[in-house]
DNA sequence: ATGTCTTTGTGAACGCGTGCACAAAGATGG
DNA sequence: CCATCTTTGTGCACGCGTTCACAAAGACAT
């Protein structure tokens, strides 16, 4: 049990790096999956083990938001766990639009971890007449006409979009213009939009190719020294086609 | 944005940065659109304004790769769409497994952005029994049981976790242990893999608790302009969450 | 109280990624 | 063939993030 703090209200918390925001949730995930075990305290390198990061950065992220820790002992559970939630802003409860409601938008929607953590499903907006009304995830699907309405009746400030590449943008436009601030995109688009809107994106497709790329190399290394320079450019991709056969997708042009 | 993850100390994949490579994916992406529209040529510029970067960091990366560009024209898009699947290795064919067919799974198997550049998908494979024979995106799920087969018969190196936080660590281990290098993550959890195992998480929650942090940054700045003078910077912030209203789960514990 | 032992918090060094700014390369026109 | 103009490719500097390594802080035993 973590005894005596002198904890002041840390001097520097402004100015959080990225970095360390992007793994606040990882912290408090495992954090969380301690609290229910009823652990008190932990050390920054069994917490560190658990979230999967090095227990030095672990700690420089914690002193980020101030001096939570105990020396000898580590970091008290639930009090960590409260201070994150709070520098997460998820002490409060944020109301969230999923525009598309499709495979993806739907599946979302069912997502348990949604409500788990402050975010409230406000409202599933789907451009399709027919989709009008009908429940998905125990919500009734609203007509994109009334995104606006939505927006400001629910004082939404998050909004996911999940809808086809093409409508990403327009959606995009009219959640901003409805006073959204911040975007989670799942349509294979860049989204363009004005200063002081948020935008992250999730990109199946982008994170496949990723790991192809690593895929391809580790398969290029065991293969011996495929020498693959870069001057020699038209047959260079014997590298590592073993069993590749003919593909009638390679573009023709092939400039000199 | 997705973020990626575990990586070991020897991350020099032939000289290509990391980030350089998380970024090719947008590239191709822009390059296959100016394709469809018969563009024969791009700039720098023109080209970075549809990925969505600098075009400094754009040329910076297609250095990498190799002396592509003509100076004073730009880049041949046909050309560099080639030089680009290739480098991802998106000029093989990558049979990949979907494990885990809930809702998410099932949207997954859906996705068109799959099939569409080099990725198929070999097998859905759930552990429910009734699920099993039924077909999703028209593929019968396979049952759990014959994973490891399935893995060998069809030689995948990539697979999909879209199952519950409790299944995803004994899946990934299974996937592992029949032959898959590369793994796409979507359950919440920390996944353990030996050396030479890629793994990408794409998770929902922690997206959106990202961008809680900064909509509350941006609520806070604002009401920061009324601020009563007593603590202009730093303690505003136990001030900003203190309005925040009734919120009944807050941990018991608060020192003073 | 004093010493020992554990663990935090952080200064400092290092490496990676980004953006600037410009010389070199090549196209284009006369 | 020469001059001019466009655009690439990159050297360089800077800032962020990571990691190491250790002093300081506190718990605990004697």
């Amino acid at each position: 049990m973590a005894t005596g703090r002198t904890h002041r209200p840390a001097t520097r918390s402004r100015g959080i790096p990225e970095a360390t925001v992007a793994r606040l949730p990882l912290y408090l995930r495992a954090l969380t999956a301690l609290s229910e075990r009823s652990v008190p305290t932990v050390s920054s390198e069994e917490l560190a083990a658990a979230a999967g990061v090095n227990s030095a950065k672990l700690r420089k992220d914690f002193s980020y938001l101030g001096s939570y820790g105990t020396r000898g002992v580590g970091y008290d559970v639930e009090y960590l766990v409260y201070q994150i939630s709070r520098e997460l802003g998820l002490t409060q409860d944020w109301p969230v639009v999923i525009v598309g409601i499709g495979n993806l938008g739907a599946a979302l929607a069912n997502y348990g971890g949604f409500a788990s953590r402050g975010f409230r499903v406000a409202a599933l907006i789907d451009a399709d007449p027919a989709m009008a009304g009908k429940p998905v995830a125990g919500i009734p699907v609203r007509h994109s006409d009334d995104l606006e309405k939505i927006i400001e009746d629910n004082g939404v400030s998050i909004g996911v979009i999940a809808t086809p590449a093409g409508a990403a943008q327009p959606v995009c436009d009219r959640l901003v213009a409805a006073g959204v601030t911040s975007i989670l995109n799942f349509a294979p688009t860049v989204l363009s939009v004005p200063d002081g809107v948020d935008v992250r994106k999730v990109d199946l497709s982008i994170e496949l190719q990723i790991l192809a790329f690593h895929e391809q190399r580790k398969a290029g290394e065991e293969a011996a020294a495929a020498s693959d320079g870069a001057a020699p450019v038209a047959a260079s991709r014997d590298a590592a086609s073993a069993d590749k056969g003919p593909d009638g997708d390679v573009p023709a042009v092939m400039p000199a």
